[in-house]
DNA sequence: CCGCGCACTGTAAACGTTTACGGCGATTGA
DNA sequence: TCAATCGCCGTAAACGTTTACAGTGCGCGG
């Protein structure tokens, strides 16, 4: 057991005052005479008194602490969002509480702890079961979803997958001319993922083709990716382009596609999601789509935030937009015109809306 | 405000008895009848009430938290080692509390804060000035620090950074040939890459060469290895290996080597540290070093919890051991022997202790 | 000289638990 | 039969704050 440190009581009577006196200066408010107030702040300093966190927390019934609950800190994404929403609840002078539900035996257990350690928690994805969440939101902690699809009364932050995966493969199809496409990531459990896919059917139906019939499955990992290329190889008719669900996956892909001699964007074009770090620096370059991760974990602690305030005027959903990030991956191709690190953003030769970011290299 | 929960209060007067016997009935401990167990337990059900972690923490002192500051979420490293403190701390029973503090104004401040909302402390690298260390030590805060150097009095647990480089840079300069290198990597207020560095300047006494009388100045990630792959190729002499600080530093060294016309290893080896999880899909693949980051976390969590329980045996400092990884960017070769995605792992054919480890595709 | 407001400070009641201690019947042993 | 034990449960005192309320003493206007 810890040292218990000095309290109230002590600083009072070191001070010859009362503790509501003492409390009053240090928390610097009420009106307090400069000499009582001196002698006060001598007290706690020499006592070198910390006002208990317990004791505060108690009486103003709140915990000062905000929590999340997420699958797991792998890749960057992960870590976008949980910074993003680390930065608005500091600057709001709360605690962060991290859950990385994952690996975890019991979850719901966790996480029903956690809701009575916070003073509001924000859910990420598929990791805890709508009936819980609900549950949770009936005990009336303030609960806000993100990256996910929208429950009941319940605020929730996402990311516009459909859209923005539809005008990629658009481009894919039209621009390029690619008639036989596959999706690669699994699609269960990951809402994401899910809306994705689902663009990805719509523009095949646009454009008058017929989507595969399901995605191929594959966790969203580089040696999944790579796993997902030799699959891709033994089929007995070669995809022109391969969208894959995340860039980690895609990263897998080309790295394998290219170790077995498959040329990449001339033979198979393939495509990433996330516009992670290192998607800029792959061979090829990879085209793939932005989304705001630190955005979106920042909108979600403002909205929590929010809540919890009751402020009332919380905004029920927002989703945030994302845009495709056209590389060479794809099939473009690009003019280079300095000798080094010129990064270029300007309107894409191809697709309204669309976006050349791509790291020239002469 | 948020609605207050029913306390212990409404369900004794709802069950017909003192809110002591519902504390124990709710803790499942001490001697109850079967009879008011059952009434005991169908108010709480009925009211949905919930302990309040308030009242607990008031009397029990402690929070049930362990707090962990460390400087930025980016890159998987810190990644790694918060999953694995997380692992640890979750398996006790603990939450975890989060501070990334590179990006904040009072760093200081917000740790102090940490430091009476926590049981105890992980503080990571140089994140944190050793004074205020010190000042949280002297507080009675249970304190472990980590990837840094120790602090009298203060349990410790690191990396080694010396011994595994100085093997890497001998493996270089005796195996390789190599005579001129350079070490590319910021050393100020980063305790890892000055060992680093310390290492890679021993490695050359020992061969009986002059290293460079300080290392490349760069940030920790891919654009600054770029930068830093400029600056080397302006040098007047141009070194025949580049010793890089962490991966993404060389990961950038290495793509933009390769853009310029610049070939790796064969003109220039680049070797990086981290063994991250791309180190093995870069081109060339990597040479590096990995530390065994989760386990760096799991240590400290399992230290510090050791600590609060003031369980005496805390062991004072730990160090957990590296080990040299050879891919091909340090100019070694291999035997493809199979079709695909094999990893070999066997004695290293250039030097003891080192690890062939590389991805063979045919 | 009286009373009033003001600046300052003290009293005490919360906040919701845990737990030492004691009480009360019923059982048991002598 | 009486005391000791045991099982079960209630009383009340912590734990360390905040804050409504109630004083003080003092200056000042009437």
């Amino acid at each position: 057991m810890r040292a218990k440190g000095p309290t109230l009581y002590e600083v009072a009577e070191r001070a010859g005052v009362s503790i509501a006196t003492v409390s009053r200066v240090a928390r610097g408010l009420g009106q307090i005479s400069l000499e009582t107030r001196t002698r006060v702040l001598a007290a706690i300093d020499d006592l070198n008194y910390h006002p208990s966190h317990f004791g505060r927390a108690l009486v103003k019934r709140q915990h000062g602490t905000l929590g999340i609950v997420f699958p797991g800190l792998r890749g960057p994404y992960y870590s976008e969002v949980i910074h993003g929403f680390e930065v608005e609840a500091i600057a709001a002078g709360m605690s962060l509480l991290i859950l990385g539900a994952e690996h975890l035996p019991s979850a719901d257990a966790q996480v029903l702890g956690m809701a009575d350690r916070a003073d509001g928690l924000a859910i990420m994805g598929g990791t805890i079961g709508d009936a819980l969440i609900q549950r949770l939101a009936r005990r009336d902690v303030p609960i806000v979803t993100m990256a996910r699809a929208k429950l009941p009364g319940i605020p929730n932050v996402r990311v516009d997958n459909y859209a923005s995966t539809l005008a990629l493969v658009t481009h894919l199809i039209h621009e390029h001319g690619y008639r036989r496409l596959e999706f690669v990531g699994n699609i269960v459990g990951a809402p994401d993922a899910l809306e994705r896919w689902r663009g990805f059917e719509r523009a095949h139906r646009d454009a008058g083709l017929d989507p595969p019939s399901e995605p191929l499955s594959s966790a969203f990992e580089h040696t999944s990716g790579m796993q997902a290329a030799l699959h891709i190889l033994d089929l007995p008719e070669r995809p022109r382009a391969i969208v894959c669900g995340n860039d980690e996956i895609a990263s897998g892909m080309t790295s394998t596609l290219a170790a077995v001699g498959v040329r990449v964007p001339h033979e198979i074009a393939v495509t990433g999601w996330d516009n992670s770090p290192f998607a800029r620096y792959t061979t090829p370059p990879l085209t793939t789509i932005a989304q705001p991760a630190r955005a979106l974990g920042q909108q979600t602690a403002t909205m929590l935030l929010a809540l919890i305030a009751r402020n009332g005027d919380v905004e029920e959903e927002v989703v945030l937009s994302t845009e495709p990030i056209i590389r060479a991956s794809c099939g473009c191709r690009f003019d280079p015109s300095t000798r080094f690190a010129i990064v270029n953003r300007q309107p894409n030769s191809h697709k309204e809306g669309a976006i050349i970011d791509e790291l020239v290299l002469a």
